[in-house]
DNA sequence: AATTAATTTGAGAATAATTCTTATTCTTGC
DNA sequence: GCAAGAATAAGAATTATTCTCAAATTAATT
C-alpha cells in the first residue's frame, strides 16, 4: 500500500475525533474542512485502515459501522437511543477464545464485546422509547 | 400482538432450522415448502419474535442479519469464511455489564459476545483466504 | 525534470439488506 | 356475521456499502 494523500487526511481524522465517527461523517467533516475527497475514497481507505490495524472498526448492531482511532485494548458500549458509542476500559476476562476454539475446532481469530444500553444524555433526555 | 398464521410459520421455521438462517433462507425455505409469505412479512415477523424474546437476533460483522430459535443462554462463533454460525456453550463470565455500567453511568441493557474465525469446513476446504 | 508503471481517486451506477406504503385480507370480540 | 384493529402482499424506497473505470497521483528510474 503506497501512501496516498487522502488516506492520510481519513486517518487523521477518525484519530482527531472523539465521537467515533461514520464512514458519512468522517466524509462530511473532511468536505466540512477543506479537503476534497469523495465518500468511495473515505470508504475505501477506512476499510484498509481498519484491515491494516491503523483504526478499529465498531460494527453496531443497527446502523452505519463506526470508526475508533484509539486502538489501545478497550471496549464499547452503544447507546441503542441515539447510536453514540462510549468507551468502556477493558475488564479481566478468562480467556474466551480458547474455550469457543476447544468446543467447535474452530480457528478462533478474535472475538467482539459489546455492551448496549442508554446513554446519560438520553436518559435525561427521556428520549428512550 | 394478536395471532397470526403467517407468524407463526416464521417462529416454526427457525425453530426447526439448525442454520441460524437469514430473513431470506427463511423466505426461500418457506416458499419452498407450501407456505406463501411475502419477504416483507418475513422481516417484519422477525423483528418482532426477535424484539419479544422468541428468537434470537444474530448480528453478524458482514452479511445479514441471521436468527436462532434456541433462546436458552449460549454464544455464537462466525465463521469469516462462510459465514456460517457455530454455538458456543456459555462460559463462566465476570459481571461485564455491571462493570460498564459502572464505568460510563449508562443504563446498560445487554451484551453482545460473538467469536470469530474459521470453521472446520472451510479449514478443510482451504477456503480461508 | 521527464518517463513510466503501479496505485489511488472521483463520480455515479450497482448491490445488498432492510424498511416503508397502501390497499386488501385476517383475527378477535361482540 | 360484523366491525375495529392488526397483519399481509407487492413493490417502491431507503440505507449502507461496494463496484467500475477513466483520470489523477505516487514512486522509482532515467
Amino acid at each position: 500500500m503506497i501512501y496516498s494523500k487522502k488516506r492520510e487526511l481519513v486517518l487523521d481524522y477518525v484519530r482527531a475525533a472523539c465521537t467515533h465517527p461514520t464512514a458519512d461523517e468522517v466524509y462530511a467533516g473532511l468536505r466540512a474542512g477543506d479537503a476534497d475527497v469523495s465518500l468511495a475514497t473515505v470508504y475505501r481507505n477506512l476499510n484498509q485502515l481498519a484491515e491494516n490495524g491503523a483504526l478499529r472498526r465498531i460494527t453496531t448492531l443497527s446502523g452505519p459501522d463506526r470508526f475508533d482511532g484509539n486502538i489501545t485494548p478497550h471496549l464499547h458500549a452503544i447507546c441503542t437511543c441515539c447510536g453514540r458509542v462510549i468507551d468502556v476500559p477493558r475488564a479481566p476476562l478468562p480467556d474466551l477464545c480458547s474455550i469457543a476454539s476447544a468446543h467447535t475446532g474452530m480457528v478462533i481469530t478474535g472475538m467482539t464485546l459489546v455492551f448496549h444500553g442508554i446513554c446519560n444524555a438520553c436518559s435525561a433526555n427521556n428520549k428512550a422509547h
